[in-house]
Parts: structure tokens; sequence; C-alpha cells
DNA sequence: CTTAATTTTTAGCCTAGGCTAAAAATTAAA
DNA sequence: TTTAATTTTTAGCCTAGGCTAAAAATTAAG
């Protein structure tokens, strides 16, 4: 078994790959995991020993297939743990992150078994992000972001790119949830900012928030 | 807050001073949590600083008000945790106890009042032991063990004192559980061995079995 | 009331996982 | 392409929480 520092990193090494593609630098870990780039470069070392992944010194880290597959069952526990939150106990979707994080460490293959069970098998959790299932395959979503939409195209909010307490009480304020239907009424070439409709509200928001909305277009 | 292996000496600790009644020794720590008696004094020494336990070199730990509070916490929490397991996962009373030994760590008041509050605030776990409420307050039983019944006597099941998968299994071989009607048919004064009915059968049982078994005489 | 057995503590060491400061490698700039 | 800036690694240190072996205190036995 893994220990709970190096189930974070691998987590947060997973995390970052899908972002650039290619082997992760030991600072964009150091920063993700908000600890020294010399702590990470010994972790990395130990997990590379592990063959967890793969690393070449000043060149980065890649998982390899055996750590793709740890990472994906972190995060199908961590998801999983979001949705009991959210449908079960009623949280809000912004409370759920730090409290999932804790969870998602506890290990028991039978316990995620029967918490997937009593859940009806949910394929997204509470933030529109897909469930891996246990052999850590994801069903792909081609959602785009709400940035990449122009004037006059429409669709719905299948997720969130951004997950902070602050982000999340922002769509809140202005009644955005996972299936809101969302219309683009305008868009500003200079720097991004839309004027969208939600329910009957139209209002502006800037490109900041566009760009970490995922939209299922209709 | 305090660390994983602290909660675990305060929850230990308080568990053994339940037993005994005064001051718990630095071996009888050891014994229960499987570790050596100088880790625990190292520990106990720790504890005492934070004013979680009063100590004296040899005479043994106790702890104070405070510690007791921490203490009926992690309890509550573990216990609600196995209620969650086996009224909603559908787990066997025998297979919660390890996971709900992680459970129990996790860190969230409002995750624990939400679970409570899911569960329908239950005053007892799947063992028949008492939930605290949140001040660490108990409900106390007067429940006694079989041994200590007559012949003729009978009661109900409302608990179990060991609580390892063998001795739950042989419980559920005999089909005792919570709640199960238990009539003394005969008792043997030289071994304290017993022959006790159990629905429509009778059979013998040794003291061993008898003096783990929780019964509310009626 | 000594001596022996047992319990507990101390001293010193180990590993995991951090950190800082300095050295080395890589990348960017002149 | 040489120098400067940046990134990464190494070396050495720290804390939490273990361990063993030896010393000290307590308890039991003769």
């Amino acid at each position: 078994m893994y220990s709970l520092a190096e189930e974070n990193y691998i987590k947060s090494i997973y995390h970052l790959q899908q972002e650039v593609g290619k082997e992760v630098s030991t600072n964009a870990i150091a920063d993700m995991m908000e600890t020294k780039p010399s702590s990470v470069t010994d972790m990395v070392q130990k997990l590379a020993d592990k063959k967890v992944l793969s690393y070449r010194k000043y060149k980065g880290a890649k998982l390899t297939a055996d750590g793709e597959i740890i990472a994906a069952n972190i995060i199908r526990k961590h998801r999983l743990w979001e949705v009991f939150l959210v449908d079960k106990l009623k949280f809000h979707w912004d409370e759920v992150h730090e409290i999932a994080e804790q969870l998602e460490h506890v290990q028991s293959e039978e316990l995620i078994k029967r918490l997937d069970a009593f859940l009806g098998s949910p394929a997204f959790d509470p933030h529109g992000d897909p469930i891996p299932d246990a052999k850590g395959n994801f069903k792909k979503t081609e959602k785009k972001l709400l940035s990449e939409l122009k004037k006059n195209q429409n669709g719905v909010c299948v997720g969130v790119k951004e997950t902070s307490p602050e982000y999340l009480q922002y769509l809140d304020k202005k009644n955005i949830s996972i299936g809101t239907k969302i219309s683009v009424k305008g868009k500003e070439f200079f720097d991004g900012s839309m004027v969208i409709q939600v329910g009957r509200d139209q209002f502006f928001i800037s490109k900041q928030i566009a760009e970490n909305l995922y939209i299922q277009t209709t």
C-alpha cells in the first residue's frame, strides 16, 4: 500500500499530467502540493523506485500505467465520496472537497464497491467530473469551456474547472449549477468578457469566470 | 488538532481507563496498541504536556476532563460510521471495525453532525455500544454479562464485549445478534459453562463465550 | 528486610517526510 | 557562445513516532 503522502503525490502528478500532456516538472508538482522542490525530488525518486512513475533527472516525472491506475482509483474514491456528501448528507458542492480529500485515503475495496452501489453507480461527481470505474477507465465527455462559445450559442452547464469555494459561491449567487441552461448574448473580443443569460437574468461575466465553466452545447 | 497517533493513544487510554477505573499502566497501553512500552512513555509525556492526560512517572496515565471529551468524540465518530456501514452499506457487524477505525479520524464537525442526522441520531452502534452525544455524554445502559445469569433466567442480547471477527462469526453461526432472546437452561458451577436456548435451539456454550455477551434481563 | 523479578524510563538510533542553503544542470539572454 | 537567470538536485538538518538495550524504580518473594 501507499502512504498518505505518496497517494497525494500520485494524485497531483496525475492531474498535472492531464493538463500538460507530457512529463511534469518538479516545480509544478511543488506548486500544486504547496511544498518545496527539494522535497518533490526526494519523493519522486522514491516513487520511481516503486515503479509508480518514470523519472529522469532535470526532465520531470510521468506516471507509469500502474501509476495511472493507482491515481484513477484515488480519484474514483474522492469523487464517490463527494457524491455521497452532496446527495446523501446534503452538503453544498462548494463544501465537499476538503472532506473528500480525507475520505479518499480510507483503504477498503469493499467499502468503495458498496458505496458505489449505494449511490447508484454515479458517472459524474457534483462538479460534473467523471468518476472512473474500478479499473480506472474514465467516461470521456465532450464538453467545452463557456469561454469557447460564440455569441448566440448556448448549452448546459456540466461542470467546473476551478473548484475553489469562492468560485462555486459566485456561481451559486448567479444561480448556476450543474444542469443550468446558459445562453451567450454578447461577447467582447478585446477581453473575452461576455453577457450571458441564465433563466430570466442577463448579466456580464469576465473571461476568468467563463473559462472555468464547462458547457455541453446543444 | 491531534495527530493520528495521538488520537489512537487517547482512544486506547480511554478504553483501558473504563476497565480498570484508575490510572492505566504503560505496559497495558503498549499491549493494547501493539507497540513498545518505551514508545508509550514518550507519547504519554507528550500528551501530558498538552494537558490531555495527567501522568506521573512509574504511576501511569489518566485522561483529564478535556482528554475524555476528545476520546468520546473519537468514539462517537467510530460508532456512527459503524452504523452507517451496517445500516446503509449493508456490511455485516463483524466487518466494520477496521474501516471505522480509519473513518473515525476524518476531521469535520459538520460531517459528523450531518452523518448523525442522516442515520437518525442512533443511540447504539451495531455491537450494542452506546454512541455518546456531541458533548461526550454516554447513555448509561444497565446490561449484564450472560455469564452472570443464573439457571432459568433469560434476557435479550444487547451487545458484545469482544468484537473480534472470530467471536462475531461464532455468534452468527448460532443465530445470535442484537435483539436475540436467550434463556439459560443450565449452568455448570465448576467451569461456568452453560446450556442456553436461542429460538428453538438448545446448545452448550463455554464460560468464555458467555462472558463476552451483554444481556438485558427481562 | 534483602534479593529477585518485573515494570518503566532513559539514551541512543532509525525511517518517513519535510526544510534550507549551496551546488549543478538547464534554459534564456546578450 | 559566453554569461546570466532559472530550475533542479544534493547535502545536511529537523520532527514525529517508532525501536532496542541498558539503567532505574517498583513490586514480589524468600
